[in-house]
RNA sequence: GCAAGGGUGGUCGAGUGGUUAAUGGCAUCGGGCUGUAAACCCGACGGAGUAAAAUCCUACGUAGGUUCGAAUCCUACCCCUUGCACCA
């Protein structure tokens, strides 16, 4: 590859790209020197459950992996204690050594489902963090002006809507920015609401001398909902270890719209196949769900293997497109061997509470073998054979009941 | 520390002595239409209790009080925000 096709290549799916003749300089030096390239990207220690919407700048990481660049997975184990200043949640109890460890190993076996295991460093900012005494860390704040750190858009808004800004806030950016220096790195990646902390490492990368990194941002995706970005705590993700008949279903549920921005994002389909297959669904030549299912096998086989997609796939079609009770249902034993469905769907945990259970079954959301529970009171004979229950359309379970379970 | 404003269900936000388990939006859940898409339509949305009702319990920051009756009034406390106190 060139030098231009490099850049094109790590340019597709981003946002910002601060600069790329920045980034040419670096390319050509380091193809001189043989010396490669580091690339960073920071993560929060806390949240070691990746989601499809983390995968899209860790694919940019691997491709930067792929040319041979250095890639560091920076955990936050410091920053961790901060909390990045979204405005949501801004205390969060610190993590400790262990705790911290611990999600690093969930993290690693999540990562290097995309990334290369033999080629990836993996290092925790409190190693140098923690050196720091607060002489040091007076003198790292003496690198930045408060007006800096106020530039950035979260605190500029706080600031005009007169809402609170904790005084640790500020020093996130800064920690983050430091990580760049005690890495040398000569690109950061992250999310497009990161694109401020990154270029604050750029300008205190130039305080202590260094070159300042290339900073690229990649956008975030939406969850499921397809209006607030994909978090664990919206519910709106869709996990890369989830079992793939999930992750098949979410993807199946999210809108046709949506559809494109999860191809452009989460498969390496080339641009001018994605763009004809919009075409051909939107003249009807093919069907979107079509489309959707196919996205949704690429991103279940990138993750996991060829052939849990294709069955995640034939279990749906079982499922919902001909109606079929799944292919897996968990069973259960009950003490009992005669019950009211009220309390039956209650004491198998289908649902909360008995008036949750008679609202359900009153709106005909109830089924007993396939058969629609009529009220409330019917009673149901549990026997050694498994009775088949149903609540709503995806809430299956097997019931045996009676003897000495 | 002083002053002002505020704390209501998953969330936003009405309600300022009784018909208030608490209007409405959003989210969620069930049903319909479908492609488990979106949009749309219908319905539900604290718990126990009943065949269904009745009825009971818990809930409007916390703890007391006034009252036949309080989310609503009073007292104390806790928490949040803003302003002032620094620049003079």
């Amino acid at each position: 590859m060139t030098i231009d096709e490099q850049i094109e290549f790590l340019r597709k799916g981003t946002v910002d790209f601060i600069h790329e003749e920045d980034l040419r300089k670096k390319l050509e030096r380091s193809r001189k020197t043989g010396k490669p390239l580091v690339v960073k990207l920071g993560a929060d220690p806390t949240a070691p459950d990746i989601h499809v919407g983390h995968t899209v700048v860790i694919r940019k990481l691997k491709a930067f992996q792929d040319l041979g660049h250095t890639v560091i997975f920076l955990i936050g184990s410091f920053t961790g204690m901060i909390g990045d200043p979204t405005g949501k949640s801004s205390t969060r109890p610190p993590l400790t050594k262990e705790e911290v460890l611990e999600n690093a190993e969930t993290y690693k076996s999540q990562i290097f489902k995309i990334l290369d295991r033999e080629k990836t460093v993996i290092r925790f900012n409190s190693e140098w963090m923690e050196e720091f005494d607060a002489a040091g860390f007076v003198k790292l704040c003496s690198h930045t002006t408060v007006k800096q750190i106020l530039e950035r858009d979260d605190f500029e808004k706080r600031m005009r809507e007169e809402k609170p800004i904790a005084l640790h806030e500020l020093l996130y950016p800064l920690v983050q920015g430091y990580d760049s220096v005690a890495l040398k790195a000569d690109v950061e990646l992250g999310g497009t609401d990161q694109k401020f902390n990154l270029l604050v490492g750029r300008a205190l990368q130039r305080e202590y001398d260094q070159e300042p990194q290339v900073v690229i941002t990649t956008p975030l995706l939406e969850g499921t909902d397809g209006v607030e970005k994909m978090s664990k705590s919206l519910g709106n993700y869709i996990g890369i270890d989830e079992p793939a008949r999930e992750i098949f279903g979410k993807i199946m549920s999210i809108s046709d719209d949506l559809m494109w921005k999860y191809y452009e994002l989460l498969t390496d389909i080339p641009a001018e196949e994605r763009e004809s297959l919009r075409r051909e669904c939107e003249s009807g030549a093919v069907n979107p769900r079509d489309a959707k299912a196919r996205l949704a096998k690429s991103v279940i086989a990138d993750y996991q293997t060829k052939a849990d997609a294709d069955k995640a796939e034939q279990d749906f079609t079982e499922q919902f497109s001909k109606g079929n009770a799944p292919v897996e249902i968990e069973s259960m034993r009950v003490a009992s061997q005669s019950w009211r469905v009220a309390d039956l769907l209650v004491e198998t945990g289908l649902v909360e509470s008995k008036g949750e259970a008679k609202r359900l079954i009153k709106q005909g959301g109830v089924k007993i073998d396939g058969e629609k529970a009529e009220n409330a009171a019917v009673e149901v004979a549990v026997g050694s054979d498994p009775i088949l229950l149903q609540v709503g359309k995806l809430k299956y379970l097997n019931v045996t009941g009676g003897l000495n379970g």
